[in-house]
DNA sequence: AATATTTTTAGAATAGTTCTAAATTACTAT
DNA sequence: ATAGTAATTTAGAACTATTCTAAAAATATT
């Protein structure tokens, strides 16, 4: 099985116009650079690392934007937030759809692991209603 | 099956001396004191619903000492601390073996669910080694 | 009992994120 | 195009959970 990385996609500046429009989110310069780093290059990556790329590739850019944009993107559902033991700050995350994670203890990278790739039998009494699951596996990855 | 809550230990004062000398931990008053809470009674508190019930039934204790205290239990290995992503808080855990856990997501209450009980196939890349797993069902439990 | 070590403490500091309210920008209806 | 309204951006303050600092208190060791 080859192994699928985190989606990347590459998206013109119309394309992430065009989607944020049709999430309902009015596509302003700052939602559009931060949407092509965070839906085309970045891979997991904190507030903080959107806040070094946009310093980078834009004007000007003030840290609550980048709060206000992530936020909006949640919430847009066009960027998924993740919280993990192992570190103090949230991640973001362009695979929307339900998967799990892996956590290279060695240098604290995140991959995604499709749910299709894990099953998960339970017998848990009937009284627990399951909706959801989060699942972290943790461990190493050898180097190719 | 019958369910298995998160275990609550009846410990004497002397039990939990011992238990803390055995561990390399001297018993300090707050000590045994904050274990008499977290290791009986309380059920995945937070470090402010120690600090509450803290204050309530010692003469008085400071913050700091919460925080070292269970900071100590968990390197003595007495309890656990887990981070999810539905609070901001820190949780601890009496239950020091392995489980996974089972989020209410009504009433934010957390339930120990044993691995036991849970059986998961993985069919991910040999490149990935796995140690460990973090696992949070989320859902509903119905008040029996 | 004297000294050394450990623990506790109050309050300052820190990290990550959110809030506030003013300034700017973008839409809307003429 | 233009005035008016609404939405967004911004700097900086505020907030929350936790850790740090360094002095005081308690405990252990000699």
């Amino acid at each position: 099985m080859k192994y699928k990385p985190s989606y990347r996609a590459s998206l013109s500046t119309e394309e992430i116009q065009a989607k944020l429009q049709a999430a309902g989110v009015q596509p302003t310069l700052q939602r559009i650079a931060i949407c092509k780093y965070v839906l085309c290059e970045a891979d997991h990556p904190t507030a903080e690392q959107v806040k070094e790329w946009a310093e980078e590739n834009l004007e000007k850019i003030s840290q609550a934007t980048v709060y206000n944009t992530l936020n909006t993107l949640v919430e847009a559902k066009l960027l998924r937030i993740f919280k993990f033991p192992h570190s103090e700050k949230v991640i973001y995350d362009n695979n929307i759809h339900n998967h799990y994670h892996f956590l290279d203890e060695s240098s604290g990278n995140l991959y995604d692991i499709e749910t299709k790739d894990v099953s998960i039998n339970m017998e848990i009494p009937s009284k627990f209603t399951v909706n959801s699951m989060e699942v972290v596996f943790k461990g190493q990855i050898k180097a190719t």
